[in-house]
DNA sequence: ACTTTTTGAAGACTATAGTCTGTAGATGTG
DNA sequence: CACATCTACAGACTATAGTCTTCAAAAAGT
């Protein structure tokens, strides 16, 4: 069973390159820190739920989409 | 719209009721401690993603139910 | 009315989410 | 090469997530 931060970071990390995004854009989209961004693309921080909200706001998506990506990947070795 | 914290502490109630858990049980259950479930009941905590997942697993359902459940009540004063 | 279960709430504490500033490495482009 | 963009990373800091103990006050059951 993977920890649900690093799972989380590769998914952020495949739903921001999926629509070219930056870091940087990301972040000014979201109204987060970069530099935080890039601590949750690399598992080192896990977010909020109002964080988790802000981040799939920017993305274009529901955070259900984001939860939804983490749990099923969270299973798939298991 | 209203805050996240407030309509998640509204939703968590809800699921805890439906299974008829006191928050001890799900306490228990979810391996959180049971005044920090009183707190994210009443809006004052929000949680972190494990703590959603945990909470999740100990109600018997998916994050995705109880994030899902959380967007739609935002969105319906909006 | 009495007892038991459940929940609210305060206070003090530890762990970690999230920001800010700055530096450096990687990659790409004219 | 020079220049720009993007990202990793460190350090120091503030805000808040999450625990633990304890007490009081609703509910709820008998």
């Amino acid at each position: 069973m993977e920890k649900p931060e690093i799972v989380f970071g590769r998914v952020l990390r495949q739903f921001r390159k999926d629509i070219n995004f930056s870091q940087e854009k990301l972040s000014q989209e979201s109204g987060l820190d970069r530099t935080y961004i890039s601590l949750l693309e690399r598992g080192l921080r896990q977010p909020t739920l109002t964080s988790l909200l802000k981040l799939a706001a920017a993305l274009g998506v529901s955070a259900v989409n984001l939860v939804a990506a983490v749990e099923v990947k969270m299973n798939e070795n298991s």
